[in-house]
DNA sequence: ATTCATAAAGACAACGTTGTCTTATTTTTA
DNA sequence: TAAAAATAAGACAACGTTGTCTTTATGAAT
């Protein structure tokens, strides 16, 4: 049935190893052999079996990706690695992980030990689990973590700038006369919350506009929270002029929450969130958002897996892309008291 | 470094095959052997090479997805397979594929020729190339399409009743009152946008409303496509007083603009879309749309996927599920003139 | 007690590659 | 011109399993 290595040597009247050598574009091999196994290969239209040259090489070719469940967050990042893995010759394992779940991590371990996929990467959140990182670096399988929700040192990892980002569009905010400013919080318990967190506090404060923590409210960063959060907060004795979610799902919570109570975005409100997830432009008045570099994220983390891959050492570890401001019709003006 | 069975079978003090047959549970061991082979196993830590079965099994144990690119409906048929797979000892390849595209074909036919996947699931729009079908049906690789824009009778599919779908939208709308309905079409060339179409003609026609060619705009089923369709719509001497996009996407398109338009939704027109995608819930105030079952689509695909690839015949070939209404916010009675 | 069936377990060859080593052949160098 | 070096190509083992066949041990039936 199936066209084996064989079958190319007795067509090209030549031993195996020397098609192998063809293939594989080795040295050792006249012109002219080269030509006749080329010929012999294009006739029967052989092509290596990968599963064979895996067991052999002991590598897989193949990149695992983790994810907890297929967000929008996560379809960005995953439609970027499959664009790059078309590019090149690895093939991309996706599979679910649920940080500290026993049958995730099962499922974890037999993907390694099997050697199944060559290097690993995650998405938030399965970044949390302390089991995978440790695992990985006792494997010695490379790994890159892409928008960690927590940076580990020891391990290599790429994202935005989110103290960075959020200072800037609170500053932003500010500069455009607002100062009743919320804010709605991610869980604490996450490096990435804190850093956005902090990033809006540090501008109020350049500003010295004090922080009141009635503005700071939890949101999980899920539209629910969001939602929840933004009545809250429009339930406040002084109500916010502009809400500042950290992260686009709860900044939509928000809109619609506003939407709800019959309040005008941003006429009344100003709203806007942060990642930029391609759905923020699509929704009325266009959520004013900080942009989180996937794309760049991503291909820098696809590229130091590469590298690692490949055997070398990473000049650098950790990088951190600074964000940008997207700023559409949701953010304007307070309105005049 | 790796255990393999051959350390497992010297220190359990028998052979490799002994070991291979506890490891499969395969009969002609003795309890006493089976005792002794799995403390030999447990101590280990042994766990086969997958690498090594692939090549001797001629199996790969793997699902490949194709998908044109990771948008909304792709992410949630993405997220479904997930779960199944984590259940089954199945891995999930993805990639992606451009119908007709050279590169994206040669990728798959070594995807297929060197059977790195026993068994494929295509997402829309991949099964539109006929090479794809083709290719599969000479190597004798199961196949299931998931809502196929054209449906092939040789091919197993699943999918919901588009046409059915429709035909319930557009009947409840004129039961609400309306009979100025435009329905934004996706690609006449495509069976699932046909069907949607005929079901909106048949259900005008069921009600004696006649069909008015001006109120059928093409959208191309996507965000620019509605917004550019429900202008023009908008623009028309008599306008509509319901928007029926044919996609969800083409109906947030058609939300945006009736809403950069300064009208109110569903007050003065009313906008409902088709697929349910999960943000259609979270645009104000909320999108009336069909439910395409995503859920039990991928589902049953699966299990069809499983039963070829255990080698049985599928009982039924090609699966259609009806579609449900999923009534929100935005539609409403006409305005009264 | 002898044969026959059955169960338990091993030997060995696949699977389709690549890596290592060896052997011819050609080319270069002293 | 002989020796050394480089090139071309093949033989064969290895990768870690499972499938097939054979051998040995055990128990039942004659």
């Amino acid at each position: 049935m199936t066209v084996t290595i064989k079958d190319v040597a007795k067509l090209a009247e030549c031993s195996i190893k020397t098609v192998s050598r063809v293939v594989n574009g080795e040295p050792h091999v006249s012109d002219l052999t080269r030509e006749k196994v080329q010929a012999a290969i294009d006739t029967l239209g052989y092509t290596p079996n990968i599963t064979a040259r895996r067991l052999v090489q002991r590598k897989s070719f193949m990149i695992g990706i983790l994810m907890h469940a297929a967000g929008y967050y996560q379809s960005e990042v995953l439609s970027r690695v499959m664009d790059m893995a078309y590019q090149l010759d690895y093939d991309i394992l996706l599979q679910t992980y649920y940080p500290s779940h026993e049958r995730s991590r099962e499922k974890l371990r037999s993907l390694i030990n099997e050697k199944r996929v060559d290097g690993l990467v995650t998405t938030p959140p399965c970044d949390v689990d302390p089991y995978l990182s440790d695992l990985l670096f006792n494997a010695d399988t490379p790994y890159v973590q892409i928008s960690p929700l927590n940076r580990d040192p020891a391990v290599p990892y790429v994202t935005g700038d989110d103290y960075q980002g959020a200072y800037l569009m609170t500053e932003r905010l500010i500069m455009m006369g607002h100062w009743r400013i919320a804010f709605l919080s991610g869980p604490r318990n996450h490096r990435m919350s804190i850093d956005r967190l902090f990033g809006y506090k540090a501008a109020l404060e350049t500003y010295r506009i004090p922080v009141q923590d009635e503005f700071i409210l939890d949101s999980l960063y899920n539209f629910d929270g969001g939602y929840n959060a933004t009545r809250m907060a429009m339930a406040l004795a002084e109500a916010p002029t502009a809400i500042f979610a950290g992260s686009d799902e709860a900044a939509l919570g928000a809109l619609f929450a506003l939407r709800e109570m019959g309040m005008a975005v941003p006429q009344q409100v100003s709203v806007c969130g942060f990642d930029n997830l391609p759905h923020s432009s699509r929704v009325w008045p266009g959520l004013s958002t900080v942009n989180h570099p996937i794309d760049q994220i991503v291909g820098k983390a696809v590229e130091m897996l590469l590298t690692m891959l490949a055997g070398n050492e990473l000049p650098v570890r950790q990088v951190v892309y600074p964000c940008q401001l997207e700023m559409r019709g949701s953010v304007g003006a307070p309105p005049v008291a």
